[in-house]
DNA sequence: ACGTTGTTGCGATCTGATCGCAACAACGAT
DNA sequence: ATCGTTGTTGCGATCAGATCGCAACAACGT
């Protein structure tokens, strides 16, 4: 992804939204940039107590909905109780394996193309953020065809936490 | 989708599996067949006890649980932490409006045509259910179109199912 | 340097969902 | 019809993700 938001430019955005700069707001901004491209709260927050671990897990939850708010930031839901977050600049719809829960997104001339088709049969607009699709990577559709038969619910239950990135990655 | 899962005819698969028939079983599926097509778990409770206020609401969570692994029941998460069933003979990837709530689903043709662009595009193969595709529901949108108007644009229930049959386009 | 006011840390709280366990009941065997 | 096995239920405890209230704290315009 091209633009870059760098740290410091957000952080502007937010003094100029009335916020202020705190420490922790800088780190949470940090681990967005330095963790894998589809963190969760708590991979924010434990990239973040890293360096400070005084950081409170509601610090991290309240910098993200406010980053939310601002429209930096996105988070999508991938299952049951869980959502990750991004910056919205690459904001797309997300794709999420069911079997190893690696994340992937859909270019937007493609989700363009679906959308319309969408729309021209529902009547339903497509959004493309705050849910992911969900859907079998290649890699593990690849599993599936190897093991012979249509993968019956038990290969791979939980998936690793979402540290893992998956065999899938997003390309820019 | 025309096959109609009938309670009784549910409840002898379940019995096939080795399960039991119980009278909090049936009225589970009761509510799933008399409750709009999209309840949530606390609707399917309410609706249950009301016949019978001592069936608990584990019980509810359970037996949509097991019914879903016989097969029989799919949901689909709306928000965080809100997720609606249905029978999976209509298990079709689901649209809800981010405004409205208002839930409608894709045709299987419409599905299949969409899915097929997105394996083209980024080899995930997507999935009909499990996840509700966001989007805006044509009312919602037409609001939205007429902000500025002198139109309160209160009510607006359901929108219209997606009967309108899209380009009836297929594939594999 | 100061005061206003947004933020933080922390624990309490809320919601959706699951679990452990003893009592209970479905249903195949007798 | 009765019995025993074993799946289910009711219930409260519990879990996890997320939010909230509040007092202490600190950013930053003046």
């Amino acid at each position: 992804m091209g633009v870059d938001v760098t740290t410091e430019e957000v952080l502007q955005q937010m003094r100029a939204a009335g916020g202020r700069v705190t420490a922790q707001r800088r780190a949470v901004l940090d681990a967005l940039a330095a963790t894998q491209p589809h963190p969760s709260v708590e991979d924010v927050a434990a990239y973040v107590q890293r360096s400070d671990p005084d950081i409170h897990l509601s610090t991290v939850y309240r910098t993200l909905n406010t980053l939310t708010e601002i429209g930096v930031v996105s988070h999508v839901h991938l299952d049951h109780g869980r959502s990750v977050y991004h910056f919205t600049h690459d904001d797309e719809p997300h794709l999420v394996c069911r079997s190893c829960s690696a994340v992937s997104h859909l270019e937007t001339a493609t989700f363009t193309h679906v959308r319309r088709i969408v729309a021209d049969a529902t009547g339903f607009d497509l959004e493309h953020g705050h849910f992911a699709w969900s859907a079998r990577c290649p890699a593990c559709r690849g599993e599936a065809a190897a093991a012979g038969r249509s993968e019956p619910a038990s290969s791979h239950e939980h998936p690793a936490p979402t540290g893992a990135a998956g065999p899938a990655d997003d390309g820019p």
